[in-house]
DNA sequence: GTTATGATTGAGAGCGCTCCCAACAACGCG
DNA sequence: CGCGTTGTTGGGAGCGCTCTCAATCATAAC
């Protein structure tokens, strides 16, 4: 016993409306110069029969699939529960969504995930990928180079600088917005909770603190005392701001490297008994959109969109995929202050 | 100008290998009869021209895609919030992987959504789909009915409830549990926070709230005096508990339809001064991993384990695909629940 | 009436792959 | 020595679609 096989073809279309399956094609695929009435009788013909056209069949000779890969370069579990990381998924989603492209979301933790990756993005089954891969030791961006299909990364892509199109985030600078702030408001001894330095996001915002602070006339081996690092996590910050307090109970300011860290932070703050921004002032990093303003007190932040990103992203990739000869190139995108309560 | 058109196809292997295009074929899919020396030959020359399969070109033939669509018909901002829905998205991608598949995501809100899901699984994007429908109104599963591919539910099918494969939790019993629960430890206001009322899931564990308190002796107008509805959020939680304490100050227990909405709850109770379980016994409902440890009390709640469900879903599916005659049918899987300290 | 023009149309090739089938060599057996 | 048998191979068809090209027809122009 076998399945329904008796999934219509364009050839039944035609057949059952009366025409040639050149007709049926043209007719279904918006083709001007077609009769009305072929083309009515193709679409009644169509519908009555529920046909749909086989994706294989017409992607094995237009070249396109409609789909487009979203690579998370990161274990699936860490992606799913960092709010900044699902943003730029839906965000992907929907853009691509009304620009009439799937989005094929995959995951790719580890060396097997890379070759299955590899082997997925070059097998045709997707026009182009959008990849994230945060980590500099990631060998995933150097695994994607030689593939057909053309590839946009947002943010680093590992190690690699040059051949690749990158949309990335000026985090340095965001870094620095952030401390100048602080010292204008008569802060003198600004720590910083870092995010993992495999990671050069975290990096830059970690040396535009530093930078930003020595440029200003603080001593370096003064800095080194006032950094710490967390894992981007909620608990990860707590913890840092704990040690940061214990180390430099003097310290008055704060730059923590992601929003999620500054609410540990926060609450590390809370049950120290400081108060912010009276004792100590918190600026973050992302601007999150449900989780800054929902702290207390909301979170001063700095403010990146990863809806930029991704359109920028995806406006690349149509670029490319539409054959314009661009050149792979760095695009950085601005980053800005957004001012709340917590300094 | 073009893009590189150098692709290779099998065909060039072949000949780069000095054998046919069937033996090129056999030898790359592992038949088992190839010579040693063809497939070795095969093997380097696939290699050396750095050549990748046409999945268009195989599914058209093959009829199978390796990809399977995992549909979560809501907005997408509200299933990336959710941490329910990301486990199980999680759970997906990872059993899917694991047997070789590709997980499609797809989010399916409103109308037009509707009718953009339904044209890509029957367009034979994909070998079949895992679908998520909560919603007692929505319209895709009767849309998905007579599709090509098979589709296998997560929890309730919209409103369908036969000729449909479904693998859902027991809510009414999960329900009854955690009310039992508290009745056998002496609580005699029982009240509850239910989830919205549109979801299926969510009318199961009021019910089994309902009915468990009815068969209890309990009147069922005290009955709905002590139950609040709310829509799963952490936010609506909270409100929904405020307005239950206020209405009956002498609640003594509540039960809350998900571990979220607990964490609103039980915020609730702390700020009106309610001890927790002293005063007041909370059940939730999920055993959400890191959020129910989390709380403070940990949660008591009512255990349930979307990676078992997708399993389940996952291997209806994959004996579909395999021709095996399955009946459609509902698959319930049983709930238990998971004593921590908050009752 | 004849020819140019433009709008429609159908035939056919071919996208890159899998799989069926026939061909063939090499082998052992009666 | 002829036969079947086994292992290996290449040819060819065909999956369902798009797209080019030439054919057809109606209409307008001369």
């Amino acid at each position: 016993m076998v399945t329904q096989n008796d999934r219509p073809t364009l050839e039944d279309v035609a057949a059952f409306a009366g025409v040639s399956r050149s007709t049926a094609s043209r007719a279904l695929n918006g083709d001007p110069n077609v009769s009305r009435q072929a083309r009515e009788a193709v679409t009644a013909a169509a519908r009555d029969l529920g046909y749909s056209p086989n994706q294989a069949a017409r992607s094995l000779v237009t070249r396109r699939t409609g789909a487009v890969g979203v690579v998370l370069s990161e274990p699936e579990e860490l992606v799913l529960a960092d709010p900044y990381r699902t943003s730029v998924m839906r965000s992907a989603y929907r853009e691509l969504a009304d620009l009439g492209s799937q989005m094929v979301l995959m995951f790719c933790d580890g060396r097997e995930d890379v070759a299955r990756t590899v082997r997925f993005l070059d097998g045709g089954h997707v026009d182009g990928a959008l990849v994230f891969a945060p980590h500099r030791a990631d060998p995933l961006p150097r695994a994607l180079r030689p593939l057909r299909p053309p590839v946009v990364f947002g943010g680093p892509a590992g190690n690699l600088s040059r051949g690749v199109h990158v949309v990335d985030f000026d985090n340095e600078s965001g870094a620095r917005l952030a401390v100048e702030y602080l010292l204008r408001h008569g802060r003198e001894r600004i720590a910083t909770v870092a995010g993992p330095q495999d990671q050069t996001a975290a990096r830059h915002r970690l040396s535009g603190w530093r930078k930003t602070l020595s440029a200003a006339g603080f001593d370096s081996t003064d800095l080194t005392d006032l950094a710490e690092e967390a894992d981007f996590t909620l608990d990860g910050g707590r913890a840092a701001m704990d040690r940061l307090l214990a180390r430099r109970p003097d310290l008055d300011a704060v730059f923590v490297a992601s929003d999620l860290m500054a609410a540990g932070a926060l609450r590390a703050l809370h049950d120290a008994g400081r108060r912010v921004p009276g004792d100590v002032a918190v600026v973050g990093f992302d601007d999150h959109p449900a989780l800054a303003t929902a702290m207390n007190p909301p979170l001063t932040t700095v403010h990146q969109n990863p809806a930029d990103q991704v359109r920028h992203m995806v406006a690349t990739l149509m670029a490319l995929l539409a054959g314009e000869p661009i050149r792979p190139h760095r695009k950085v995108l601005e980053v800005l202050m957004k001012v709340r309560g917590s300094a």
